[in-house]
DNA sequence: GTGAAAGCGCTAACAC
DNA sequence: GTGTTAGCGCTTTCAC
């Protein structure tokens, strides 16, 4: 079991003096004279202090710390993301609590009602990526009046940061339409997902009056083994293109694809999205676009932060991070371009 | 700004009632009248009422929380590794609070005290995976005296769950021997992690008197760049047969052998480690040994609740998880008895 | 420069 | 059944 813990009183009384002066000490204010302070500290060495932090935040009115939910930790995107917002927290004094809510709305009303009892300084909220209700978080964010920015996807009545992915997706299909394709087809995954819907209406626009064959393929997931399987699918009667909604699904169109014999990008050009790792270490690197997820950490932080110290900063801003057109050796026009 | 929150008090003042009254009907203590409770959760709901955890914490001495530290969220291994633990803790009453340490030291002390003063009940410790001085964290832990788990690798002074790495390494040794390696190069990391140096032990000692050409690679880091460019070099004078330290790493073994033109497993043999993502989207799917994340996370949450309940669970206990062969398609002796 | 005292929001005896 | 009361450990005026 575990020794009760130090407290201030137990150094005020170690030390003759009162909590007051320890606590002033403690906390480095100048008012205390320099050697009771030296004494303070030492003593607080010697008991193995450590501050309460309970106690503390309950009386400052303040928990120092900010909430993140994601939907899925194991997925690279999210993974990422993860890492940058707690880097770029780290430099700001708050202390990041993460949730996870596997992609499952009632777990994330669950971490969203724990932050909110956590008295949360203002929250990071990463909705579930599958189509579900997620009214109900929204109503409780809402409700709680902690300040909330929405990352990577967007999100009505809050302020969000989300890349351009239709400008993302238009510019990669630039890119593939230099090759003059006849038939596309576009993996993608189940409708009602923001960021997906997104992807599907962007391709569908540019493509519309091209007069060129556009196959769009909802699968239920975005996943390498649904991609996979869609290829196997497709190699009797092969489109010239295929597209991906991410780079772990245009992984899995190359390993399929290169299984049967059939070339990428000779035979068939494949395009990713996201540029995760899966873009460099596919063994045909991925052509695809570049969400730079450091960049939407960064904006998210800088967001929050300014509606936590209320800077005037307008809520519900919507902020859209470029994206960038990553070209390598899954489409054709690429080496094309690269061997003249 | 945030609106002030709805405190017990004002429920008790709205309702005319005292606060022991609305605390109790809260917690759903049997006591109090069923209507009195009824009407207690109408008025909490309608003033939009959210506990303040500090407050409770702090008079209850228990935060319900388990502390997480992880060295590397965006490695596939640590973060299935907290998908698990998450999962398997989510049933156990306690929330899990996780940091990151970045695979830094002073980062892994600091987060180790946030998790003490936020007096977490118990902690999953899974140190930094680069040779570094973590005395400081564990002093620190011991010091605390809150039950502590460390998890994936060894701690001589407080209990442990992590794999049978020696028998993993033995047994894919064993199964790489059948095809009558002459030479064999190991791809570790450096010297001074004890999860790497356990790796390199065991095959060394497996290897020995055996009259095999053993060379052991020490790259600066366990990943695909350091793996793929040291294949780089190995291609002029090639052994049969490549191991590495994890799937990543074998995953830039053979991509750079396929680039090259060096058939996997035709003229070389690769194998990885963990049995992660990669070893199975691999264009030539990896022999490797599995470490069971389930399992290391279930006993893990197993030992650490049996130390919260005090049930008299030996400490220091080291628990060891038993690997298993997974055989795929990156050695050559698979092949052989798959075909026949 | 230091101490006494009030109170953050909640719970849990103990009275009534 | 419900109310009164005393803290949990800390910070912070305000006296001294």
């Amino acid at each position: 079991m575990q020794k009760k813990p130090t407290t201030i009183r137990d150094i005020a009384k170690y030390l003759g003096m009162s909590e007051a002066t320890v606590s002033l000490a403690l906390n480095g204010n100048p008012v205390v004279k320099k050697e009771t302070a030296a004494k303070v500290h030492a003593a607080a060495d010697e008991l193995g202090y450590v501050p309460n932090e309970f106690a503390r935040r309950l009386v400052l009115k303040k928990s120092g710390m900010i909430g993140l939910v994601v939907p899925d930790i194991e997925n690279v995107y999210y993974a990422s993301l993860v890492k940058a917002l707690s880097d770029r927290m780290s430099d700001s004094g708050y202390s990041l609590s993460i949730f996870i809510s596997s992609n499952e709305p009632l777990k994330e009303v669950r971490a969203i009602n724990d932050m909110i009892s956590s008295r949360m300084e203002g929250i990071v909220y990463v909705p579930v990526n599958t189509p579900g209700d997620i009214t109900a978080s929204r109503k409780l964010l809402k409700r709680s009046g902690i300040p909330t920015v929405c990352a990577t996807t967007y999100s009505d009545d809050m302020s969000c940061v989300l890349c351009d992915l239709e400008g993302g997706m238009k510019k990669i299909l630039e890119h593939v339409m230099k090759n003059s394709p006849s038939r596309i087809a576009y993996l993608n995954g189940p409708s009602g997902v923001y960021t997906l819907d997104k992807r599907r209406d962007a391709i569908l626009s540019a493509v519309k009056n091209s007069g060129i064959d556009l196959k769009i393929y909802d699968l239920t997931a975005v996943d390498y083994l649904c991609a996979y399987e869609a290829a196997s699918h497709m190699a009797a009667d092969l489109p010239d293109t295929i597209m991906c909604a991410n780079d772990f699904m245009a992984l899995g169109v190359v390993n399929r694809l290169t299984e049967l014999g059939i070339s990428v990008p000779e035979r068939v050009s494949v395009t990713g999205f996201d540029d995760s790792v899966f873009s460099v270490t596919s063994p045909v690197p991925l052509t695809t676009v570049k969400q730079d997820i450091g960049l939407i950490a960064s904006k998210t932080v800088e967001i929050l932060l300014g509606l936590i110290n209320d800077d005037g900063i307008t809520k519900n801003e919507v902020h859209t991070i470029p994206t960038e057109l990553i070209i390598r050796k899954s489409t054709r026009h690429v080496q094309y371009h690269a061997k003249k």
